[in-house]
DNA sequence: TGCGGCTATGACGGACACGCATGGCTCGCA
DNA sequence: TGCGAGCCATGCGTGTCCGTCATAGCCGCA
């Protein structure tokens, strides 16, 4: 897509919501000949039919479904960055933007983040949550001024210009339906649960589970897609499946859910990941030394 | 920004990472003269300079800050916009794409999504979270099949196109720190907390949070910005703010949270929204029956 | 069967994007 | 302190691209 522009995607997107190629022309101001060229660089360059073309107008294909919904959320960015771009023309300065993978905002992140507004009161920070092999990239890209991320499977991703700084292991455990036949034991062995359903969502944990079930013998079966703990927890609870929980989280699950440890858990490893020119003197290199501090109180660790 | 175009945004986003014209121009196979003249493009069209040009080199200004992150997300998401409409060229369905407000995903999600898959065994379904002001645009462009929306204040944006079924109504409660001086209470009077910090984060519940003490003749401090649930609770838990919190969650909070009723509770509508064209014999229809029945599970509600 | 609605495509002209060349500024080194 | 190197901005020329106008083809309906 490395042709495509915004020009020829916003026209796409109003033929589907038009479900005409004409009266898409009409509204964005063409003619209809100039909205048909577009549509067919677009199909071109993604190299696949978009639209299905009837007498009375077009449908898009389930191909152009996928780039419909893209496109809705690349157009509707580009309005922000605009409207955003001209608010900050009049700043000194932006706010210190923090990415973390969620399990950290249990308990971690709001002891960092309390440590390091203490010390700097007229910081702001955002904070945004995600996942690992998201928020490497996002970090580099300048979108975060820190991330906090862990070594899932597939292992972190290249992170050449990162520094990245070890705040402590997280080994998983099992979390199971109170009722669940294995709910009495304090050691499971995942083998165990070879014949359960599961409940994940995000591809770095996902990743970690088929890796240590492929480990014990088994491909679990993922039926519940499921984006957020709370929702996690509320499938758990019910009795529609299983699902591994790192130990950063465990005091933060509700009651009803028995969690058990695993005989020779996974184990990951969380960082806090800085760019590189930004390791030190920046606002990042203090909130990571909040972390670290956080992370191990049995360290002094001095936030200057 | 409706003139721009992602080739200008990939320099920009090149120029940032390498911090310098020249070099992003070779990395991309411009001429140094090509890439210099998109970003005078871009600061026009954006009426901000973006860059500092120094004699080494550049650096982004705030307003080129605020865009590089904006910008970082928009070229990820092209890529995989062009992946994905290569993979999705040989299937004959996409999966049905619904969203909703994350306090849904504690209860109601669950037993609807449970009754759906029930029924049709062979559907797959994808959720995401978000607020009410994303969803319904969301949905109206297509990246949704179907959105269980709120109207928390601002009211319902613009739904022209869109069919809505009333769900349930769902009053507010303060949820509190367990130590708090009005924890000992059954019943509490928004404008007690008027000196308290707040921590709430989603434009849309923060904006009923200001409305709603707006009424009661204070404007709230909102010190901790916080995404999610798991986070929004710690923070609370721990003694760092208080927040509101709707009845649909409530059953899912920790229980170191003291949670109160309010007098003369901000209450909102829940509603499940469908694209009108959409609205009987589709998947997203016949889902939206699903949360009927789970939201009132006295209406008998046939899936067909 | 003819007409209207709608999409695809040829031909053409003007706008745009980029390369080459050059000017100006800053920085580092002898 | 002066010179050279590095780097960005901008004028000019050229080829490509984008949009308009006109036309052809298909489908549905009266």
């Amino acid at each position: 897509m490395a042709a495509v522009d915004l020009t020829a995607l916003r026209s796409f997107h109003e033929v589907c919501r038009l479900g005409s190629i004409s009266a898409a022309a009409q509204a964005l101001g063409y003619t209809q000949s100039a909205v048909s060229r577009q549509i067919a660089v677009l199909e071109a360059q993604l190299k696949s039919p978009l639209l299905r073309r009837h007498a009375r107008g077009v449908r898009p294909t389930p191909a152009g479904d996928v780039l419909l919904g893209h496109a809705a959320v690349i157009l509707s960015r580009a309005e922000r960055a605009a409207e955003e771009v001209a608010a900050a023309g009049g700043l000194q300065s932006v706010p210190l933007r923090v990415g973390a993978v969620p399990t950290v905002t249990a308990d971690l992140m709001p002891r960092a983040l309390t440590a390091y507004t203490a010390a700097f009161p007229q910081a702001r920070v955002v904070f945004a949550a995600g996942v690992t092999p998201q928020l490497l990239p996002r970090l580099l890209d300048g979108e975060l001024g820190l991330a906090v991320v862990t070594d899932y499977p597939p292992g972190l991703p290249p992170h050449d210009g990162v520094r990245l700084l070890h705040l402590r292991d997280d080994p998983l455990y099992a979390a199971l339906p109170a009722g669940h036949r294995l709910a009495g034991r304090d050691v499971v062995d995942l083998s165990e649960l070879a014949g359960d359903t599961w409940v994940e969502d995000y591809a770095g944990a996902a990743a970690m589970l088929v890796s240590a079930c492929g480990r014990a013998g088994f491909t679990p079966r993922i039926d519940i897609e499921c984006g957020g703990w709370l929702g996690k927890q509320a499938f758990v609870a019910a009795g529609f499946g299983v699902t591994l929980v790192p130990g950063l989280l465990v005091p933060a699950l509700r009651p009803d859910i028995a969690v058990r440890e695993l005989r020779d858990p996974p184990t990951r490893n969380v960082y806090a990941a800085l760019r590189t020119p930004d390791a030190t003197g920046t606002p990042a290199a203090a909130f990571a030394a909040a972390l670290l501090a956080a992370a191990r109180p049995e360290d002094h660790v001095d936030l200057a």
